[in-house]
DNA sequence: GTTAGCACTCTACCTTATTGAGTGCTAAAG
DNA sequence: CTTTAGCACTCAATAAGGTAGAGTGCTAAC
């Protein structure tokens, strides 16, 4: 990879993905030449193809069939030959007002940023709801429901709001929860989710204790269910454009079809699928994908932030041969709207 | 339909549906006199086939084929032959137990249960969430969440809960805050939210402009929020186990496969093919789906009530070759489960 | 009314032939 | 030394023919 390469073979090597991209057959030297007026003939072409292939950037289905690019030439060419495609789309003003107007809950605008996202790139979008580790708790609080049974409720500073009901052996009187949302709240809010540890959770269970005259074991089921709720690592998985993998001539055999289907209906899968923490933006192209059932898919995958703390993935989902400046710039661009929708309607 | 059919018609019949549900393949008469031993000959069985097809209950896909039954024949098995299959399944105690523990917001359970479903009978199921509209407010509060940011919650009777993020121009002390949720408290609680409509809510907003001394357009907006999250239709819809259709030998095709894929994509078509407010357990057979693009699939919905109120549907989506009994049976018993876990978890 | 026998039908599948896009190599030209 | 034209060769995809087998409908006998 480190090796030099010419820049008459990155012209052809460049050729060659857009044209397969375009098409999703193999390409030969003639069409080639013909498509795009090279200075060079066919034969030129043919000569730097096996070069070419020799270096692992393409492969050859058969000996009497075109080129297509490894999972290595699509590599190649993410890292060094797409850059002047990428096209910072439109204007995100437009979406964000049309966004944040309709949309309420922040399930509302995950679902509607996965949905807008594989609209956008005619692929499967995949989102992730954001994390609580890294919020601030905002507002902590349980409110009765019925006789016996509270309602928790968890706001963070960005704006997330998780709820949870639960049931208590004993009937709390107003004024003993009053007690007991004062404290909570005093010791919960404006502290970020991932320092309530140990320690802490000793500490606040000691007081509760001094300060309170319920049975420790409610005290303890209290504390439980609050850590419950903030642990939650089982963050919520949207997925939408599924149909259009169906699309992709490279999928019209049923075997393949099923695979990456299969893959799409499990949740844990996705999860997995879409986890990481790296910072920028990653793609990962047919076989650099561990997941044996996506090896002839590429994922493209960012994180996004919001304001308050918290972070999320945004993904796309398509066949190895996906049109990545498209998708690239469009995943870049939810991830940023994702921040700024939630960190807006939050502010 | 009203034909008088033979008894021995009727076996035939209910053997050849059988043999096809279990095979996915045209039934042969010899096949059929083999299998099962009837005390008539294969000759018989072609004639009484003959007649059968004359009726309309079977159909044959080339002269040379078997018969499949059409989707008049699966009518009549529905309506008229299965009965005596139909097993009403395991203890609904073990399912309740196990579910009703590790769940907790009625999202889990409804996710749960479409999981639950379409494991069990091994085609796609399809969980509606229970409409607000006939559920009675337990409560309803906004909580401040930032300085012009506040929080609306409402609970109803029967455990669901709903929240919204709402923003506001002005920011309410705490005052004003605590006066406008008794009002809204004293107003609201306890009524079921069908209830909630023109006149009572130009009385409440005339209330609200007498004892408080808000700028009317921000009652305006309260109340606009207000009605925006009990009115809400949009009912999430929970689909699980579509990987389950790509099983099926009748879609083994890419054409059919496609359309039906295409129409689980889209949240919309869902809603309206479990939409309807029957009360008993509906089979829609093949064509007497008004969807075209279902139109080899069978589907069976029922409808769950929660105790407080508020309804929701439940279904099973597969090819019209189902498992009728199993599914009837299993779908009927997700149905009883729903309500008996949201509503003991909720009481 | 029921059944055995038989000719007939039609799909599914296998085999074979044909076509054409594309290659790699060689040798000539720049 | 690089580029290119020419040509023989390869191989998937398509078409065409041929066979087997499951199943039917009809007729005639029971």
């Amino acid at each position: 990879m480190v090796e030099e390469i010419s820049a008459r073979k990155e012209k052809v090597l460049k050729a060659i993905i857009q044209e397969h991209i375009l098409t999703a057959e193999p390409v030969g030297s003639r069409t080639l030449a013909r498509k795009y007026d090279f200075d060079f003939s066919p034969a030129t072409i043919r000569n730097e193809m096996a070069d070419l292939e020799e270096m692992g950037f393409l492969e050859q289905p058969h000996t009497s069939a075109g080129r297509i690019p490894s999972d290595l030439g699509y590599r190649f060419y993410v890292d060094r030959l797409m850059e002047d495609e990428l096209e910072k789309p439109v204007s995100l003003k437009r979406y964000l007002k049309e966004l944040s107007r309709q949309k309420s809950g922040v399930e509302d605008i995950m679902s509607g940023m996965a949905r807008m996202l594989s609209r956008m790139v005619q692929y499967t979008a995949i989102v992730s709801e954001p994390g609580f580790s890294e919020s601030k708790i905002s507002r902590l609080e349980l409110l009765p429901v019925s006789s016996r049974k509270l309602l928790l409720i968890v706001i963070t500073s960005s704006g997330l709001v998780n709820d949870k009901i639960i049931q208590l052996e004993k009937k709390l009187t107003e004024e003993e929860l009053e007690n007991l949302n004062r404290i909570l709240s005093r010791r919960l809010a404006g502290r970020k989710v991932s320092t309530i540890t140990g320690a802490f959770l000793q500490d606040l269970e000691e007081e509760l204790k001094r300060r309170l005259n319920y049975a420790a074991e409610i005290i303890k089921r209290l504390e439980q269910e609050i850590t419950d709720i903030l642990d939650k690592q089982e963050m919520k998985i949207y997925l939408d454009g599924t149909s259009y993998i169906l699309e992709q001539p490279e999928f019209n055999d049923i075997q393949s079809l099923k695979k990456i289907l299969k893959v799409l209906d499990r949740e844990e899968e996705l999860r997995r699928l879409v986890a990481g923490q790296e910072d920028e933006l990653e793609v990962k192209i047919g076989t650099e994908n561990k997941l044996q059932e996506m090896q002839n898919c590429s994922l493209v995958v960012a994180t996004y932030r919001l304001q308050g703390g918290g972070t999320g993935r945004v993904g796309v989902i398509g066949p190895t041969r996906m049109e990545y400046p498209r998708v690239i710039s469009s995943v870049d661009l939810t991830a940023e709207l994702i921040s700024k929708i939630i960190s807006s309607s939050g502010r």
